[in-house]
Parts: structure tokens; C-alpha cells; sequence
DNA sequence: GTGAAAGCGCTAACAG
DNA sequence: CTGTTAGCGCTTTCAC
């Protein structure tokens, strides 16, 4: 520690071994928790280590066991802004919380240009980590496959479709959206809309699923009318709220399928002299921030994403400890949180 | 690619040189660029290579080279919250983005406990990654100097003093609070307060610096009871503001350190009965996504975080590549950004 | 310019 | 239980 020429070579197994006065492969089985060491030798070990502060070199390591003990969490970047902040800070504070108590380590992928992803491919197909997070994965995405093919562990944040042949981790999308509209109902709204997200995205197919159940539970009316469809974007959310005025001038409640359009519609709502949550009460799906900085702060489902991002680091370390080719999958739920005065 | 049993070997550098007809240092050569290589042989190499979509194995590589291809971006947990959220993902976007040019592999270190400290410590005297990024450093961490002593290459983002001994990328914050004061001053105000933050952080010093030179200036009034200080908290934020409405109710104008408090100190405004800006102009320094959804949304000092992180990446490639014992040091300018309508 | 050979530090298989 | 041995795949002298 307090070496003066720190700068020289670090102290190897080989040292260690010398110190302890014991075999190589002793201490490399000491290192590695073998039960097959006995105490005496064992001790010897650990003070040679302690005293040499000896770290095992990874690269040695791995060269030999050809596991790189680390993964990695790939994010495409064009998400990054939508899907906004706190979504992908939570993730990796999750990962990283687990990933603490173990000798993991994360590496950070951010995919921006196709030439990216094509690196990427390419690294993940030399198996340079042991397994793959992948963050708002799209249907269309052809890593997943690559993945698979390259029997590569992998898990999902939210899934592609019902039939997601990947592990994944997902918020319980329907009941997310159930409980927001339930919520409107208790209001006593009786007119209720949807902002619904793009429909070639399976999370908003979920969340209108859900709107439409909660309907439906309550024997009320589903009309066409009362969907609109944006893309997730405050400007989509500001046109589907006109579309959804014009229509039906009568609307009492709306839930949004993204609390960016929420609070697009929110504005819509105010321009048109109505009061939220008064005149129409207004919940939003909480993808970012913005819910808790609107005026009102929004009303929103709440998605447990911290709990999901460490939910994936655990499904995947057990994927990578045990490959049994058997497909991992959690839905977690979410939360109604009360935003409004009202 | 292709290949049915793909699970098994992938191709050596040997293999390589097998079917390049060629000994496997001239393959190395090669893949290195050594220039000492003929043009036919590198041909016949890198023909080979592609047939075989060959990558070279990181891990022995580094085992002979001791390099290791990857930096450590390492983010104290607790800033995670307060520095909020836009900020640390701009840096990584940032850094990312200079390193996808390269093959170095960026790995995220979050430290939560002293015993992730600890690890971390050990993991870079280990000489594990090649250099490391620094977020927020705090005055009294040891980290820096473990650093320095280990001759490990390091940028920090934002210095803990003047001399700050390791190499860093900061915004211009004593300019970027002058130009905030400046414009308060342009828009008429003449009592003109701060709210501070804690007088142990460099950034906190510089800021108030910048408040009083713009004063100064102008040869305006300088008086202690314009300065209340807070801790960058939106509760410090209100705390201070009330404290200043107390000591001067003819207060017109303030700058707050960071928009977390101004979003706090406009609160206390509003429920003083005053109108922002009509009443008291307000601008804060942008450190999160705050100032963007008060309302109404603040005017605020911007800074280059995206930037810095690009910056902060290149610095430190130059620190790797060209160990020259030379501190590099780089100040980026901020930005003023309009956004009360006044 | 290029092949051959010598390891980098570690794990795992094999004798003892 | 433990020491010894043989590589893992690559870079890097060092002769040719």
C-alpha cells in the first residue's frame, strides 16, 4: 500500500504463494472458495494476501475461464430523451445495486447510429460479456435474436409482444392502466378517454387494454370516439386532446397512455377554459418526470423502476450462473400515485 | 456467422494465421497497424479475418499488454438524486459518444456505501481500467490523491479548489453567475439577492463569486443580507428565500445556485403574493431539468453538460495514450437561457 | 518483413 | 488435501 515505487509490478498469485508458503493452485483455490483447502493452508493464504494487498488479475482469469465477469446494459439512444430521465436512472441504479455485492461489473452501451449497433453485434457475438440488459427493446430490434442465436443470457426491460421469447422484466402494464381509469371512475367521471400510445408498441397495446377493461368492468360505454393515438411525444399528446374535444366536447376524464402526453393534453385542456382536474381529470402513465411538474402535479401511475432494474440484474446472473434454456419472467406492479388536490 | 455449432471456439488469432498462411505475429502486426508489414501479407490477413470473423480476445491481450481497453466512470450515489437527472445522463451521452469512436469499453461505477468506496479503491489500484471519469467530486475525498499516488489517468468533472492537482473539466461558473446577475440588472432590478449554496463546495464559492463581481461592477450595493445560503435543496431553496423577504422585502431580483432552489425560492414568492418575474425576477443555475418546468419556467444558466462529458472523455484518452505527467484543464462557457416570458 | 519462441497471470486437471 | 503441469490467446523480442 504505502510502497514507494508503486508504480512496478503488482504482486501475482505466484507471490502470494510463495509467502504463504504453499502452492500455486492453493491459493488460486482459496481465492476461489474451494472447499477442498484446509485451515491451516487457508489462513496462510488470506494473510499473504492481506499482507501483500494482492489482487487477482481479471484478464488472466478470464483468459482461462473465459467468463469476463461483466455485463452489459445496452440502451438504444434515441429513447434516452423520450422515455426521459429518472426512467433510466432508476434501471441503473437498480443494476447497480445488485451488481455491488457481486465481483460484476457493468459496462454501459448506448447505441446511436447503426454503425453502433453493428460494433455492438460484433462484440457480443466475440462474447466479451457474460450477458446482455437490454433497456426499450423494439419490436423490430434484430439483437434480441442475436442474442438468442448466440446463446448470449439476456434480459428484457418490458417485452415485444405476448409471446417475448426472451427473459424480460415488465410493470404490469393492463393493471397499471385499470387502476388509473378505476381511479377516474371513483371521481365519478363518466366520459372518459385515452391518449393511447403507438400501436405497434406493445406497452401502449397494454395500457389500452387496461382502459378498455376498466370500462368494461363498470358495463360503461368504449366507444372508438373517445381513443386517440399519439406517440408518446407532448405534441401528439396536444393533438390527440384536440382531436378528443372536438369529438366529444362532453369528456370528464382522461387517462394518457405517457405522462409526456399528459402533460401535453394538459395544456390543450386549459387552453380550452376547462380546469383540471375539475372540469376533466387527467392521469397519466409516469414514464419521466414530468408528471411531478406539470401544474397540477399529475395524478400518475407509478412504475416500480428501480425495483425492475434490479430485478433484471437478478434474473440475469442467475441466467448466467445456471443456462438452463428456461425463459425468466417477472411483471411488476405499479402505483396510483395521488398528484392533485382533488 | 452462420455457423450451425456456433456455441464452440471462436476463431484464434492462430486460426488466423492458418488460413492467411502467415505466423501468427504477423497477423498481430497487422491487427495492431504495425507498419512493418507487407502490403500482400496484410491482404491475405485481413481477407482472412473477415471470412472468419475473427475478433481478437480482449482478455489475453490485455494479459500481455496489462491494458485494459476500459474507463471507469465513477458517480457518487447520493449527487444521483440532488444534481438532478438531465445532468449525469448528458455526461455519459457525452463520454459515450467519444468512446464509440474507440474500443474502449466505458464501465459505470455508482458508489453508494463506504464499502463500494472501499472496493473501488481496490479495484483501481488493481489497475483494472485504464482511467477514470469523476462526477462531482467532494473536497475531502480521498479518491484523487489515491489516484494521483497510483498514477492512474483521472479527469474530474468540476474542481474542489483552485489548485485542483488532477485533471478537470468545469463550467465557467463565476462568468456564468455574472451573466445571470447581469441580467437581472439589464431588466432594471436593483436589489438583487442571492441564494447561496454551502460555502464548503468550490462550485458554491465560484457562483457567489460571480453574483458579487457582477454587483461590483455596476458599483451596486454588496450587502451581506442580500446572501442567504442554502444546501442546493428545494427546502434550502425556500428556507433562504424567506429569510432574505424577511431582511429585505424590497428585494426585485435573485439569483439562486442552482434551479433545485429557485424552484423553491419561487414558491415562497409566489406565496408571498409576489408575481415572477413581474414583481422579483428570478434565475437559477441549471444543474437538473428543474428550471425547465416550474411555472413559469425559469431563466436559467445553462451548462454544457453534454460537453463536458465529451470533453472530459477526450482529456482523458490524451492522459492514457500520453502519460506526460501534465494536468489538463478545461473550462467551458455557459449559457444564458431565456425562458420568463418578461 | 516475418516466423518462432517466450511468456503475461491465472485455472483446472492430474498426480500424488 | 496439495504441488505440479499444461495451456487460455495474444504481443513482443529476437533472430533470420
Amino acid at each position: 500500500m504505502s510502497q514507494p515505487g508503486a508504480v512496478g509490478r503488482r504482486p501475482t498469485l505466484e507471490a502470494v504463494a510463495a509467502l504463504a508458503g504453499v502452492g500455486r493452485g492453493t491459493v488460486s483455490r482459496v481465492i476461489n472458495g474451494s472447499p477442498s483447502v484446509s485451515e491451516r493452508a487457508r489462513a496462510a493464504v488470506e494473510s499473504a494476501i492481506a499482507e501483500l494487498g494482492y489482487v487477482p488479475n481479471r484478464a488472466a482469469r478470464s483468459l482461462v475461464t473465459s467468463r469476463t465477469d461483466s455485463i452489459a446494459l445496452v440502451i438504444p439512444e434515441p429513447e434516452t430523451r423520450l422515455f426521459a430521465e429518472p426512467y433510466f436512472s432508476d434501471i441503473i441504479r437498480g443494476v447497480s445495486g445488485v451488481l455491488a455485492d457481486t465481483d460484476m461489473q457493468l459496462l454501459l452501451t448506448l447505441i446511436r447510429t447503426s454503425h453502433e449497433r453493428q460494433r455492438l453485434a460484433q462484440y457480443l457475438t466475440a462474447h466479451r460479456v457474460d450477458g446482455v440488459l437490454m433497456v426499450s427493446v423494439h419490436e423490430d430490434d434484430p439483437l434480441p435474436d442475436l442474442l438468442d442465436r448466440i446463446e448470449m443470457p439476456a434480459v428484457l426491460s418490458g417485452r415485444r409482444s405476448d409471446l417475448e421469447s426472451v427473459s424480460y422484466v415488465d410493470a404490469d402494464n393492463v393493471a397499471g392502466a385499470r387502476s388509473a381509469v378505476r381511479h377516474l371512475l371513483r371521481r365519478g367521471c363518466r366520459a372518459i378517454a385515452t391518449v393511447a400510445g403507438p400501436p405497434d408498441m406493445y406497452v401502449a397495446r397494454c395500457r389500452l387494454d387496461g382502459y378498455r377493461q376498466a370500462l368494461a368492468e363498470e358495463g360503461l360505454e368504449h366507444s372508438d370516439d373517445l381513443v386517440a393515438t399519439g406517440d408518446f411525444t407532448e405534441d401528439s399528446g396536444r393533438a390527440a386532446m384536440r382531436a378528443l374535444l372536438e369529438r366529444r366536447p362532453d369528456v370528464d376524464g382522461v387517462f394518457a397512455a405517457s405522462d409526456v402526453m399528459a402533460a401535453g393534453a394538459l395544456l390543450v385542456l386549459r387552453e380550452s377554459g376547462r380546469s383540471v382536474p375539475d372540469d376533466v381529470a387527467l392521469v397519466g402513465f409516469e414514464d419521466s418526470v414530468v408528471a411531478r411538474h406539470t401544474d397540477p402535479p399529475l395524478t400518475s401511475v407509478r412504475q416500480p423502476t428501480e425495483e425492475m432494474g434490479r430485478t433484471m440484474a437478478r434474473l440475469l446472473l442467475d441466467e448466467i450462473s445456471e443456462p438452463g434454456r428456461l425463459r425468466r419472467q417477472v411483471v411488476l406492479p405499479t402505483e396510483l400515485v395521488r398528484r392533485q388536490s382533488a
